[in-house]
RNA sequence: GUCCCCAUCGUCUAGCCUGGUCAGGACACCGCCCUUUCACGGCGGCAACACGGGUUCGAAUCCCGUUGGGGACGCCA
């Protein structure tokens, strides 16, 4: 048995979005499961469109993702005298042949079908030009080479996903091979570097369903060996259209889930349930399960619907990957978690270089205390701004509710409790908690009054952990500060 | 318009191949418990086999049709 090969293809005229993130998890969950190769190629014949910034990008999000390849990145514009090699194969060989139409006519002729309620693939009449005839004319005249397609055939073949698929060739256009520029086009270049690249499986989005019958035809005339096909159901946003960057922006491309705060794992985790499921209620995947439980067929066949909302603060993207983004934050290795939050507390200023010196143990326990809370890696930033720095918001709610609606209970009291801190040994919640419960009884207050009170004067909002490692956390001298700032606002 | 593909809770899905289960799970939502906050956790609730015909003792499961959705039909990829 040959090795088995198989290769991601983004062309990179965008970004990486959610869709083709998927495509190539699945390549490789592929790759990795049958111990074959993951090839990277990047399909760069549309020059106006691509550029090498987007395939930077391509690259950064699949090193994200922790997509490695094992070859490449090739470059598909590098291989176009290879290319045009194999049209002309077909050319003399009569697979192919010469179309002197112009774009104008053809267009016309393809919406003249369409509105005659005929098939719109459209047959070209130079199909059946002489074919010496017609290498004479190209000498002078610009041309287009096109498959010739045959006629009354059915193409079949067993796709890994939906199994037995057919189609007539009748049913199929004589598509280009060659622009009139003598530039391959997106069929034969993939034919060709399919077979260059020795790839076995060609596993990518059902959205080329259709052109897999024209790459089995295409591949026949060239003589190359065919490949199997596996084709994936397509990524619906909310509205059911095909997931597009172009229409559906930012919140539909990888990146984007980097910069708000995922973590790769459960991003990966997330994608993988999306048109595959290893059977049964299981679902928190580790890679390495995946990579163990993964079979491309037992793929789904539907499309599946990636909810998003962007206006929505809460459930700005799908509320699945979200949960399953926070259950990661709570139950990973804190030292795993800790490089990850890092950038994002750069990027709001609240990083400090001693949480990796002498803080590191206090650092630790601050973002131990919080993940529980935090369903991105940014919502550390955000709720950790009291805990981390000095500056801090105090939220009106919080302020109306807990400090001046309890004013009448509370004067005098919180700078009183400040004192009281610093009687208190150990500085732990164990001797925290019981002291302040002994203070609230002494001056007759409520402990609820009283905590809340402390909560919002510690962190300036009114929900977070036990107050009692609030104050732990936010230190003896710092609490009594803040509490006496508080008593301040009454 | 032509061709191709698809169809289980709001969403992701298990079950379908090899007909017989109260059609299971997760997320979301709602309620209760835990907690004098929030979250986690626990318990419970809401909620689906698109429709119509067959085949069969029996259909989510097999067949046909309808409807609905998606994709392709480009000198884009």
């Amino acid at each position: 048995m040959s090795e088995i090969r198989v290769r991601f293809a983004p062309s990179p005229t965008g970004y990486l979005h959610v869709g083709g993130a998927r495509t190539a998890l699945f390549n490789w969950l592929f790759a990795r499961k049958r111990g074959g190769v993951f090839v990277l190629r990047i399909e760069d014949t549309d020059r106006e469109r691509s550029s090498e910034e987007m395939v930077g990008y391509i690259l950064d999000g699949l090193r994200w993702l922790g997509l490695d390849w094992d070859e490449g990145p090739y470059f598909q514009g590098e291989r176009v005298e290879a290319h045009r090699e194999c049209a002309h194969r077909l050319l003399d060989s009569n697979r192919a042949y010469r179309c002197f139409c112009s774009v104008e006519k053809l267009d016309a002729a393809r919406r003249q079908a369409i509105a005659e309620k005929r098939s719109g693939a459209v047959r070209c009449a130079c199909r059946s030009l002489d074919p010496e005839e017609a290498k004479r004319r190209g000498a002078s005249e610009p041309f287009a080479v096109r498959f010739r397609t045959p006629e009354g055939e059915t193409v079949a073949f067993d796709d890994i996903v939906y199994k037995a698929t057919s189609k007539e060739t009748n049913d199929i256009e004589d598509f280009v091979l060659l622009r009139s520029d003598g530039s391959p086009t997106y069929h034969l270049s993939v034919v060709a570097d399919d077979a260059e690249m020795r790839i076995t499986h060609v596993i990518r989005g059902q959205d080329h369903l259709s052109n897999a019958p024209k790459q089995i035809l295409l591949h026949r005339a060239l003589g190359n060996p065919v490949p199997v096909f596996g084709h994936l159901p397509l990524l619906l946003a909310p509205n059911k259209a095909k997931l597009s960057k172009r229409t559906h922006g930012e919140v539909v491309s990888l990146s984007f889930y980097r910069d708000r705060g995922f973590v790769p794992d459960a991003f990966v985790n997330f994608l993988a349930l999306l048109g595959w499921s290893p059977g049964g209620d299981r679902e928190r995947l580790s890679r390495a399960e995946l990579v163990e439980l993964f079979d491309l067929s037992r793929v789904n066949l539907s499309n599946a619907v990636f909810n998003f909302a962007l206006g929505d603060e809460r459930n700005w993207t799908d509320p699945k990957a979200i949960a399953l983004n926070a259950e990661y934050l709570a139950s990973m290795p804190l030292d795993e978690l800790l490089p990850m939050v890092r950038p994002f507390l750069e990027r709001a200023s609240l990083w400090r270089d001693e949480f990796e010196g002498t803080w590191a143990a206090w650092f630790r326990r601050t973002i131990d205390l919080l993940r529980e809370r935090c369903r991105t890696l940014a919502d550390f930033a955000e709720r950790g701004r009291p805990y981390l720095a000095d500056e801090f918001e105090m939220e009106e709610k919080a302020l109306e509710k807990n400090l001046r609606g309890k004013a009448e209970e509370i004067r005098g009291r919180l700078a009183a409790l400040a004192d009281r801190l610093a009687t208190i040994e150990p500085w732990e919640a164990a001797a925290i908690e019981p002291a302040v419960r002994a203070f609230a009884e002494e001056n007759a207050l409520k402990i609820g009054t009283l905590m809340n009170a402390a909560r919002a004067a510690l962190t300036g909002t009114n929900v977070g952990p036990s107050i009692f490692e609030v104050f732990v956390i936010v230190g003896r001298e710092r609490a009594a500060a803040r509490l006496r700032a508080a008593e301040k606002l009454l």
